[in-house]
DNA sequence: AATTGATTTAACCATATGGTTAATAATATT
DNA sequence: AATATTATTAACCATATGGTTAAATCAATT
């Protein structure tokens, strides 16, 4: 069915596995090319620089989930709808790419500048967070659900959903759940969050 | 008032603060040196490699709030005043030590051994978990709040609590809040959060 | 003052790591 | 088939980095 992968594709494909497992400082461009079955020499003769291949795999990891949100924001037309569509998603997504989440706050924290110059390079806003904002607003006024900043709301719902991600290992010893008892865990939590934000929500 | 710190202090101090903000595998020797204005052989005179100052950083900083969550979670007697009790605990814990959260969490995902390391050093359980899940079960019982499993809503108030620390600089992007105003959105977090939660658990 | 032991430093060392070069193999072009 | 272009490699190179050594300085002890 697919083609055989080129070997760009396979730095990238290593690039990522390393980068997300390690992050900028811990990853080794030896491991990377040992990952994609080559030379390192040929690593560079396809990304010039550590820097250059590591901008292009956080790009690709922040374009992984920015969309989707945007589309959310932008498409929504209540709260409620907003949560029981987000909150899967999101889940979902994290749990097919169990370092992203890890990877992108940590470089964030790093280098700032990283995600502004993401931001900017975009012609339409990536992030339109008013759009979000406004939706909550217009149903607290309604009475629709009770008085809340919109950023405390968008905060809560990215930690109950990002935060079992971030601290997996620490939260499987601390619970003592192994591996398929924490997936189970995650599957039950995406029902529970949208049960727990929504039931705090009510006016 | 406080005597000149030893060299050995400075030494702890200038550790803390380089591997708090760049971690394990990006912090320096040198950097760490210089920070508290010493030669880099004196460094390993005091200790001895990397990795036993790490180790040594590591424990202390897991020790700056595992003894509090275990003293709330043995003395607590409901699940309100507990929540009550943990939230503004920690998130004023995170506040003054920013990089804490970042830290540990990380460097659990990289050595996973490293905390279980610590947790069966110590004589009595760190992390009595179960006295937090006795309680909510006895008040889910006792109809004081609705049915919920005591792991979820644990980690309901971590992630609320955490994650606000450990995504700060792309959330004030996003949000677009500036250092002042991020400060103050923590500080009506802290109410939020209680409010957030308690209303949830309503019965 | 002389001696001893702890503290501190300058100068090194070995290895890891990002990156380069020059030659070779493979592929496309004429 | 000959030639040019692209892909790939082995062998290097420069620097960064964790760590060591031997000498010097300082502080206590006799």
């Amino acid at each position: 069915m697919l083609q055989d992968p080129t070997t760009e594709e396979r730095i990238i494909a290593a690039a990522k596995a390393v980068f997300l497992e390690k992050g900028m400082a811990g990853a080794r461009m030896q491991d990377i090319a040992d990952r994609a079955g080559i030379n390192k020499a040929l690593l560079h003769y396809y990304f010039r620089s550590k820097d250059k291949l590591f901008q292009i795999i956080f790009q690709e990891s922040i374009q992984t989930f920015l969309p989707k949100i945007r589309m959310l924001m932008v498409e929504s037309t209540d709260v409620d709808q907003f949560i029981r569509q987000f909150v899967p998603t999101y889940m979902n997504m994290l749990r097919m790419q169990p370092y992203l989440a890890t990877f992108i706050i940590n470089e964030i924290n790093q280098h700032p500048a990283a995600l502004w110059d993401i931001m900017k390079g975009n012609e339409e806003k990536p992030f339109p967070f008013e759009a979000f904002s406004s939706l909550v607003e217009r149903e607290v006024a309604s009475g629709a659900i009770r008085p809340i900043d919109p950023r405390q709301l968008w905060t809560h719902m990215m930690g109950l959903c990002i935060f079992p991600f971030l601290a997996r290992p620490m939260l499987s010893m601390l619970l003592q759940l192994d591996a398929i008892q924490f997936d189970q865990f995650l599957d039950e939590r995406r029902e529970e969050i949208i049960h727990f934000i929504t039931t705090s929500l009510q006016p």
